[in-house]
DNA sequence: AGTTCAACCTGAAAGC
DNA sequence: TGCTTTCAGGTTGAAC
């Protein structure tokens, strides 16, 4: 799935395809896709008519569209300015707020290009042109009008991101240090620090010579910051790199996939020589899924917690 | 209260 | 060839 490069790539791709145009068609083809809406498919279409797309923010792996008041749809500008001006007041507005899951698309396409295999939402816009389509082979994602526009209090939980401007680093280090788990799970904790999925945990791990196993409550200071700047750094590069993209289930709103997979140092790289040692990568089976790392350059901690 | 794990889905690839 | 199993970039809610 898209972890935090790959879904700032899509955020850009709506800033540039969406933000002052207005919704004025949204059809739902799989109740799942919106299932974070307690009120149904068709109260989600409703609640979008006529609105403007104000702005497109993200935190972590989430995104979200802020909406221009409701009845507000006159004129496009007007209620962008109607939007700005009230995004002073705390928790004020509505947002379109959304997760891409493990294979959501969020594309920007002329309307009558043909319909995707696994399209589940599509929104139409007043001026005629691109429609934005939803696109989710395994529904873990979905989309839902929520309230709050600077920062949706149904995500309220989600941490600050390693490359947001309010990111608090000694507030993380200290938080990390207090867990009492396994170092990579700290950094796929969303509660912890966002953004960070399988691929980068791992990526940032090799780079800061860290095991994943290390328990949380022995990583000094000094590594905590480490990892930390290992993460900001992978993630920036992979961003410049428009993401990392396997297979065709990651794309950027204009269906391109990202160049990063050429770049990543471990993972989905086991057999092959370790940059730094030319020790071979060793895959092993965490949580479900798979981790990567050079068995020289981190090695397993005596005391070792999953 | 903090931590862990099954469940939610589809499809491609590997295994037999 | 075809059937079965495994694996994939994530999050939530409930159990411990």
């Amino acid at each position: 799935m898209p972890e935090l490069p790959e879904v700032e790539v899509v955020r850009r791709g709506l800033e540039r395809g969406v933000v002052g145009r207005v919704i004025d068609g949204v059809e739902v083809y799989h109740p799942r896709a919106v299932r974070r809406h307690a009120a149904g498919p068709d109260d989600f279409a409703a609640a979008l008519l006529g609105r403007t797309v104000t702005t497109a923010s993200r935190r972590g792996k989430y995104l979200w569209l802020g909406l221009s008041p409701q009845g507000a749809e006159a004129a496009g500008l007007e209620a962008v300015g109607a939007a700005a001006a009230g995004a002073g007041a705390a928790g004020a507005g509505e947002s379109l707020l959304g997760h891409l899951g493990m294979s959501g698309q969020l594309l920007v396409v002329p309307p009558d290009s043909p319909d995707q295999v696994h399209l589940r939402v599509r929104f139409r816009f007043g001026d005629g042109g691109r429609e934005l389509r939803f696109v989710d082979q395994r529904t873990f994602g979905g989309l839902a009008v929520v309230s709050g526009a600077d920062l949706p209090a149904s995500i309220a939980h989600i941490a600050p991101d390693p490359l947001a401007a309010d990111f608090d680093v000694e507030h993380f280090v200290d938080a990390l240090r207090r867990r009492r788990t396994g170092l990579k799970r700290a950094l796929l904790d969303q509660t912890l620090i966002s953004g960070v999925g399988n691929i980068y945990a791992d990526e940032a791990l090799w780079a800061a010579r860290l095991h994943y196993a290390r328990p949380t409550e022995t990583v000094s200071r000094a590594e905590a910051h480490r990892l930390l700047e290992a993460a900001r750094t992978v993630m920036t590069a992979a961003l410049a790199a428009g993401g990392t993209s396997f297979d065709r289930l990651y794309v950027s709103t204009e269906g391109v996939s990202g160049l990063f997979e050429r770049s990543l140092e471990v993972y989905g790289r086991e057999g092959e020589q370790c940059s730094r040692c030319a020790a071979p990568i060793r895959r092993e089976a965490f949580m479900n899924r798979s981790s990567y790392t050079c068995p020289v350059c981190q090695p397993r901690p005596r005391r070792a917690r999953w």
